[in-house]
DNA sequence: GAGCAAGATGCGAAAGATATTCAGTTTTCC
DNA sequence: GGAAAACTGAATATCTTTCGCATCTTGCTC
């Protein structure tokens, strides 16, 4: 149940938070702009203003509920956290996402950021490419 | 000389041009936001307009004389582009960039994009994390 | 070097994303 | 059931970036 997790995060159980929820987990695209969950939630008919969107998300992102990107083209996108960190391969064309995780790939990181004296705390590796559809479309 | 560059890039040599385009060569930090620039520029006496920094760095972007990056936290920096590519180490509490280039990292990265039947045209890893010294200063 | 067209500039205003304020409402907890 | 604390929507503010447009420059020609 929504209300569950919402209540774990220390956050009160209140009607637009767990309508955001389930569009994050129901609408079958895995990443939402604070817009799309908006107009999702108009098209509900739902009473829920655009601000209300920005501060839910903002309070779930701090509650490890979802994960904020930003990738080029000014809007950030949300994304339900699962635990597990994964990396973005995104076509330019269609915008359509594709995750996937490389371990050789976060090991190198690792070993980078420790031959530099940093201590990771995030990361954020994203390809833009052209999918394979757009590519037989172009 | 900043005008050959300018000139070969199909731009005409202009004083905002010639004076943005030194200020990225000789400013000490390689990413600049444009509000840095714009400082810059006023710091300079110069009475160049916000609006056109932004001009002349879509401009040079598009020319290919410099790199525009999306970081975390809504401002893009700007980078002369010295054509190699490479990725960057940020540090979430003093803001220092650091560049490494791992070719291990974009070979795997090839490899998956060809895995997804996605043709790369770009890519953009960013590793968060706190630099030795304000770990130590934490 | 004057003349001209194409292209640049500066300014203010606008747009787009996100954050904040405020007054009224809802939840939680006892 | 009621008070305190937290939440909400709407409007407003802010921040970055872009646009519209009148004016000025540049690069080329003669």
């Amino acid at each position: 149940m929504e209300s569950q997790q919402i209540k774990q995060a220390g956050l009160k159980v209140t009607a637009p938070r767990v309508k955001i929820l389930k569009i994050l987990e129901n609408c079958g695209k895995r990443h939402l702009s604070a817009e799309d969950v908006y107009k999702e939630l108009l098209s509900q008919q739902e009473e829920i203003g655009l601000a209300t969107v920005y501060r839910v998300l903002t309070q779930f992102e701090s509650a490890g509920l979802v994960c904020r990107r930003h990738f080029e083209g000014g809007q950030s996108v949300f994304e339900l956290n699962h635990g597990d960190h994964h990396d973005h391969l995104v076509c330019i064309k269609c915008g359509k996402i594709v995750e996937f995780v490389d371990s050789t790939i976060e090991n190198r990181q690792a070993r980078i950021a420790s031959e530099h004296n940093f201590r990771i705390e995030d990361h954020s590796l994203v390809v833009y490419g052209i999918c394979s559809e757009c590519q037989k479309k172009a």
